[in-house]
DNA sequence: CTATTATGTTTGGCAAGTTAACAAATTAGC
DNA sequence: GCTAATTTGTTAACTTGCCAAACATAATAG
């Protein structure tokens, strides 16, 4: 199906793109960046006026200088032409998040998942939360598609392989959603849509190659090339907690010692600074800021905690960084107030162990915050339908 | 620049991509396996045939039970419509491979590269060849590109960074080449050549993500998803030779201990078998066959060889199965004749050490013999002017 | 020998982008 | 304040490339 219509789905999805980047634009500008002439954009606009997804704006009177010649008048993206849901399931709670057409937050939420409640149990929430938006009559209509994000193994058709934290095991999640909600649906691993989340909020992020380590309850990871995700063969792709960083160490979910996920995580660094094994359910969502500010303090006990932490860290980084050659290495997850310290003592010998000649990726930290998981999963669902990516031009 | 002459651009990668992979078909099979009309194929292949590119081909009368109708004229590439010249610099050797339009190799040559000689001396050997091929009326005006590989690290733009084997290092390879050469020359990892080279000559292998390793004098890798190479940011990507597989061992060309390269390769097979350490280049090629013999003979040091190797190789494909979630591993280079033995080894305890749930990929060998990374680097130039791929829509 | 079926070509139509001309809205200069 | 210059946005005519439909062609089936 190359013909004219592949041409005119193409400049749409690149007009939406840039609107969406770049924020509003008059037509000439539009034009100019997409290599189109303004007798074509007329033409677009147009007809995505009619369709209510993007608008024409009063111009900003921003005290700017004007240049001569007639002014443009922006378009910009309508923001309640579409409404994306992202779902987070975690370990005792399910936060969601909505994102708008510009795909911006309009609403979050947070709710208790209780601790061995199952997937039906799951999916109730889903749907409540779903009528409760719709309850709302400016989202009544616009919500066009849900994510949800779980923490583990599940593959791109929507089956959960497993997700040890949770219990869950062998579960259609996917033909369970379908059945009972009437949007399409979308599972992917949590850290697959906190990475992907973070480079649709940063735009300049996401180009080129982006190695992203989410550090909580777990360890987990993703890869992004060119503002997409490596998913492998079955989705099942960048179980980077599953690499193996020592010869020994605390038995890990995958029944392996040795794993990244069991030395990098919230227990882990408990076990560091307390010399304790606890279990999962005793850390603390606060541990990281009470470690933050022992370290602050100067105290050697969270000091070598986190030194012991980071040895880890790197070592993983480095092997990541020579099997991807990335141009940014991006950690997030609820390790946060502690991501500056572990990044500053890493980045000195990271640049020293890659091999020799590597470029040394940029170290970022992800600043989402706790909805990045649900954030990305809308992030996601806007992206299918309304980015300018995975145009399948082999059918 | 997305209008109707990316259709047709499109469009016409599809075609000849279509006859590549599956040979020549008449104009209405090309319509249904496009999704076409005959009307618009009948337009194409006129305008390909003028072009020289495809041309029709008499009946092929292969006793096959016709069916009823009026049969098709079979269209083909033209053969020699296009030509593309890939280079190994290998050690002490420099291979040519010169593929036709249907990515066939046609012609190939192997001359000596004298140790310690520079990039001077193989610039000149390729100069000579491309001369010398050029002498033929049949290659006179048709070759179109260049490939070239280097065993060791370069960036995509050419420059090569460091090649221990070779000793060459901060060299702008690619702006002498282009000094020198009056076609265009793409520059390449050997391993992530020939990789390439192994799916682009067997289509059906290069869906999905495949994950290569060559074992030869080194211990190189690539990674392809969806018949692209995984490059990283600067090209560098995939260096899976210097995966840490252990916590210490011999010195790597990369300073570091442990490396999957130090003992997956010719010359640690060759310390395994015979408990000596050698220099690298009293390794001998015949080495793999000689084992090989050893082995089918029953010969207990051999077998202890085979399995010593293989239990770093096979402690390497756990991470990398768990980091790609590859459809297929293919292994590759110079150990070709132990690789039988060495995958029969690998593929139990692969399935058993992966992350469970993690679906076991197809484990298989490159059979393509010493010229693979030639031929990959001309499959790398005749894919980047013919192939469906990598049309850039963001410009 | 005729009916059927499939291929390949021709003709006319449509979609979407381009070119070129023009009206509209602003600044710059006198 | 008026005119020139400049830039935006729209309109109409043109081009490209695929589609739809009709037709000529070449085979098999009975």
């Amino acid at each position: 199906m190359a013909n004219q219509s592949l041409v005119r789905h193409i400049n749409e999805r690149r007009l939406l793109s840039a609107l969406r980047v770049y924020g509003p634009l008059p037509r000439a500008e539009l034009a100019r960046r997409l290599s189109l002439t303004r007798a074509s954009v007329t033409g677009m606009v147009d007809d995505l006026v009619a369709r209510r997804l993007v608008e024409e704006r009063p111009a900003r009177d921003d005290g700017q200088r004007r240049d001569v010649g007639r002014p443009g008048i922006d378009i910009a993206l309508a923001p309640d032409g579409a409404h994306f849901l992202g779902v987070e399931i975690g370990v005792g709670v399910m936060r969601f998040a909505l994102l708008d057409l510009t795909a911006s937050p309009v609403d979050t939420e947070t709710v208790d998942l209780p601790t061995g409640a199952g997937a039906e149990a799951a999916i109730g929430l889903i749907e409540a939360r779903l009528a409760a938006l719709r309850s709302n009559p400016r989202f009544a209509k616009t919500i066009r598609a849900i994510g949800v994000t779980v923490p583990g193994l599940v593959r791109s058709d929507g089956f959960v392989i497993n997700l040890p934290i949770l219990r869950w095991q062998h579960l259609p999640l996917g033909t369970l959603l379908d059945a009972r909600i009437d949007l399409p649906c979308q599972i992917e691993n949590n850290a697959h849509a906190a990475a992907f989340g973070h480079i649709y909020s940063n735009p300049q992020a996401g180009e080129g190659v982006v190695v992203y380590l989410k550090i909580g309850t777990g360890c987990g990871g993703a890869v992004i090339v060119d503002n997409k995700l490596l998913r492998g063969a079955n989705g099942l792709g960048a179980e980077i907690g599953h690499l193996r960083v020592a010869e020994d160490g605390p038995l890990c979910s995958c029944g392996r010692r040795g794993c990244l996920e069991t030395f990098v995580n919230l227990r882990a660094l408990q076990r560091y600074a307390t010399h304790k094994d606890v279990v999962e359910r005793d850390v603390s969502i606060d541990l990281p800021n009470a470690v933050a500010e022992r370290l602050a303090a100067g105290d050697r006990e969270a000091t070598a905690a986190i030194a012991e932490l980071s040895s880890y860290l790197l070592r993983g980084l480095v092997d990541l960084t020579n099997l991807f050659n990335p141009d940014a290495i991006v950690i997030g997850g609820a390790m946060l107030p502690l991501l500056d310290p572990i990044v500053d003592r890493i980045a000195g010998p990271l640049a020293e162990q890659i091999v020799p000649g590597m470029p040394m990726p940029r170290l970022t930290i992800s600043r989402i915050g706790p909805f990045e998981c649900a954030i990305g999963a809308a992030a996601m669902a806007h992206h299918e339908e309304f980015d300018l990516t995975n145009i399948d031009l082999h059918t």
